[in-house]
DNA sequence: AGCACGCCGACT
DNA sequence: GTCGGCGTGCTC
């Protein structure tokens, strides 16, 4: 006799999914949400293949528990389980853990108990008062809980209750998680220039067709692209009434102003995922996603692994952002996953972005992405005139980080009555806290981080583990009184040098230190706006999305940070991040102006940035990478040992490096100690895999991890396709 | 990820 | 003599 067995995928990082004996009265279907014993505890997970395709070994065979029960939820769709499978696949972590990301805040699998709210009943009451007529002309046919309908008559809820049992009130339950306004696709779209309506014509012929392919929307800030994918979105929607659609952005582009915009465009607000929308507010959105009933879904990266019935487009907007890459837990790109999942399910992709990502652009001369190019700011305003300041001829004073150059361009910004900002890509005070006698740096505890010193709070801060401590008065090495040294510079190091030099402007520092509340950093961006600012110090918190029409000056403190270091994108990311500063200045009908401090005036990052030549620098970024076989050309992987004993790790990674399997194509490098070599009291090695594109990296991979024993006390993570190189 | 099991230090 | 620290290893 055999058992109807079947196998679920449990949200844990196990190996696969296990098999259990299914409920006699309740038949099970692929994709339902159910509960199961696991040791001595009760686990939900979804059920992945039903009957059991896998073979048992006999003590398997004889372990096997019975599902407790089915949950009440919409089952997960072929294309979610599919897509897990998949980046499970890509990524080498456990499909358990993928799933976990799916699972993750549909907490509250089955409804929440429902709420009760009051309706209009038939029966007047026979005795009315004031206050009883207050709260009936409050009350409709919208259910209300009895605490609305009492706050807006300004009684107490015994009224309610009494107007209920009089009948004048019916109770009806409410579900706490109300469904989502649908968008109004009848709405006409804003009058679009020829060039944006020659986008929005070609991504919507693309919609409408059908089928998976990614155009990549090449346009300057201003240029916009949001119009234009805002018609394909419509599209979408407009040709299957059950198509959702997904909008990823960078965590802070998630912004109000963008979500007025979806307002504008289609009547209703987005349905929000990210980080912080509170846990009732992450259900809903859930379970509306999971139904079906959130039709446009704006979020962060994790938003990719939502349980949608029916994803039909996904949008990625500044595609080239670094946040895409998720780095830790799983380790993915959200871009090149969204990617992956339109390639599989067979919907359309689309990337926007003014500085292309160079794997994007590299897909696209190569045909394997379309593009669509907006030229020119929309409205006129043209793109800021930029110079570099060599500060090989013209230095700062010492101590000082402003050059005479750039102070002469403030000052005539500031006589002009405009404004300007000094752009500085470093938190705090100082990064960097040395001691005068006997040189010893300051840093975390078992950690090789520096500390930054925060002179506002009077702190030494470790921006990489979080740690922090007041700053000492004797060096910690040598005991030496007051040799504590500064040094470099931090954008409050800056504001200092500013308020000094300017006493009589007003001068504000913008980081996620200096304005922490939403509403802080709301009210700088207002002074900012309205001019109650003359010089604005910032980090890249200030890159992107505000528009300061009095802005016109620029002036970068240091344009070669970042370009140093093993990262094989860096000259990439500096020209990303320094276009995007540069254009802040001069939005409106005022001409711009960016001034970059350099040592390295003819560095090819700073050379794109004053041409404005965008193409060339990535042709010949490009042209490095293909002679290097770095990615997209060839591709690498992380291979990262983590443990407590650093000769444990020593000895795991010399072990694995003897087993590493030899391959046509592909070279493995190291072990090193990781660029942090110690974090958190954790000895840090890593080797990194190149290989050339015809090769199966994680086959490669899957086998070396297979042949190596490592010890549990030393933990190995994968890493295919990294991005930071810490 | 949890949770139990197991083997060595400070308490009733 | 027991309570409990968290290292190691399973969980269908």
């Amino acid at each position: 006799m055999s058992e109807p067995r079947i196998s679920v995928l449990l949200p844990l990082p196990l190996a696969g999914p296990y098999d259990y004996l299914a409920p006699e009265d309740a038949p099970l279907a692929v994709g339902q949400y159910v509960v199961v014993p696991l040791g001595p505890r009760e686990v939900r997970g979804v059920v992945w293949a039903a009957p059991s395709t896998t073979e048992l070994t006999e003590k398997a065979e004889k372990a096997l528990k019975t599902v407790i029960r089915v949950l009440d939820a919409p089952p997960l769709t072929q294309d979610v389980r599919n897509f897990v499978d998949w980046v499970a696949a890509y990524t080498l972590f456990p499909q358990g853990a993928v799933l976990r990301m799916v699972m993750r805040s549909g907490a509250q699998l089955t409804p929440p108990k429902p709420k009760t709210g009051y309706v209009l009943g038939k029966t007047p009451p026979q005795k009315t008062t004031e206050i009883r007529a207050k709260v009936l002309a409050a009350a409709g046919d919208v259910p209300q809980t009895a605490q609305v309908l009492a706050a807006a008559a300004g009684c107490g809820v015994g009224v309610i209750k009494g107007l209920a049992d009089a009948g004048a009130l019916v109770p009806v339950s409410i579900d706490p998680d109300p469904p989502y306004p649908l968008p109004d696709l009848e709405r006409p779209g804003p009058r679009l220039s020829p060039e944006q309506n020659a986008a929005a014509e070609a991504l919507k012929a693309d919609v409408v067709a059908g089928g998976y392919k990614t155009t990549l929307i090449d346009g300057v800030t201003g240029s916009g692209k949001t119009e234009v994918y805002f018609e394909a979105i419509a599209a979408a929607l407009r040709k299957d009434p059950t198509a959702q659609v997904l909008v990823l952005m960078p965590e802070i582009a998630l912004t109000l102003q963008f979500i007025k915009r979806v307002e504008a465009r289609f009547g209703v607000a987005p349905t929000l995922w990210h980080s912080d929308a509170g846990d009732a507010g992450r259900r809903r959105a859930w379970r509306r996603v999971a139904d079906g009933g959130a039709r446009i879904v704006v979020g962060a990266r994790s938003a990719l692994f939502l349980p949608f019935q029916n994803l039909s487009l996904i949008i990625v907007d500044e595609e080239h952002d670094s946040s895409y890459k998720q780095e830790d837990g799983v380790l993915y790109q959200a871009r090149d996953m969204a990617v992956a999942r339109g390639a599989r399910k067979g919907f359309p992709v689309i990337l926007a972005s003014a500085t292309p990502a160079l794997e994007t652009m590299i897909n696209v001369t190569q045909g394997r992405y379309s593009a669509v190019t907006l030229p020119g700011r929309f409205g006129g305003a043209s793109m800021p005139e930029t110079e570099t300041i060599d500060l090989r001829a013209a230095p700062p004073d010492k101590g000082q980080w402003l050059s005479p150059k750039l102070i002469e361009a403030v000052d005539e910004t500031l006589d002009r009555g405009e404004q300007a900002m000094l752009f500085l890509n470093r938190r705090g005070y100082a990064p960097l806290t040395i001691c005068r006698k006997c040189g010893h740096r300051l840093t975390a505890p078992h950690s090789d981080t520096w500390l930054v010193e925060h002179r506002y709070e009077n702190k030494l801060v470790c921006h990489h583990t979080g740690f922090s401590m007041p700053k000492p008065k004797h060096c910690p090495a040598c005991g030496a009184e007051d040799s504590l040294a500064a040094c470099g510079p931090g954008v409050e190091r800056v504001g200092e040098e500013a308020k000094a030099r300017w006493p009589d402007r007003r001068v504000a520092v913008f980081s996620s230190d200096t304005v922490q509340a939403p509403g802080e950093v709301k009210g700088l961006l207002a002074d900012m706006a309205a001019g109650r600012i003359d010089i604005l110090i910032a980090t890249q918190i200030a890159a992107k999305g505000h528009h300061f029409p009095n802005l016109t000056l620029i002036g970068v403190v240091d344009a070669d940070l970042g370009l140093s270091g093993g990262d094989l994108r860096a000259g990439e990311r500096t020209y990303q991040l320094l276009n995007q500063v540069a254009g802040r200045a001069g939005r409106a009908e005022k001409k711009g102006r960016a001034l970059l401090q350099t040592y390295q005036p003819n560095h090819p990052v700073m050379r794109a940035l004053i041409s404005g030549d965008r193409d060339t620098f990535l042709a010949q970024e490009a042209e490095g990478r293909e002679m290097l076989g770095f990615p997209p050309y060839g591709r690498l992987a992380a291979v990262i040992l983590t443990g407590e004993k650093e000769d444990q790790v020593r000895a795991a990674a010399q072990t694995l490096a003897k087993a590493a399997p030899h391959a046509k194509d592909v070279e493995v490098w190291g072990p090193a100690p990781a660029p942090i070599a110690r974090l958190r009291g954790r000895t840090r090695m890593r080797f990194l895999v190149k290989a050339a594109r015809t090769v199966n990296l994680q086959a490669f991979l899957t086998a070396w991890r297979a042949d190596v024993k490592t010890p549990s006390s030393v933990r190995v993570a994968v890493d295919v396709d990294p991005y930071s190189f810490l």
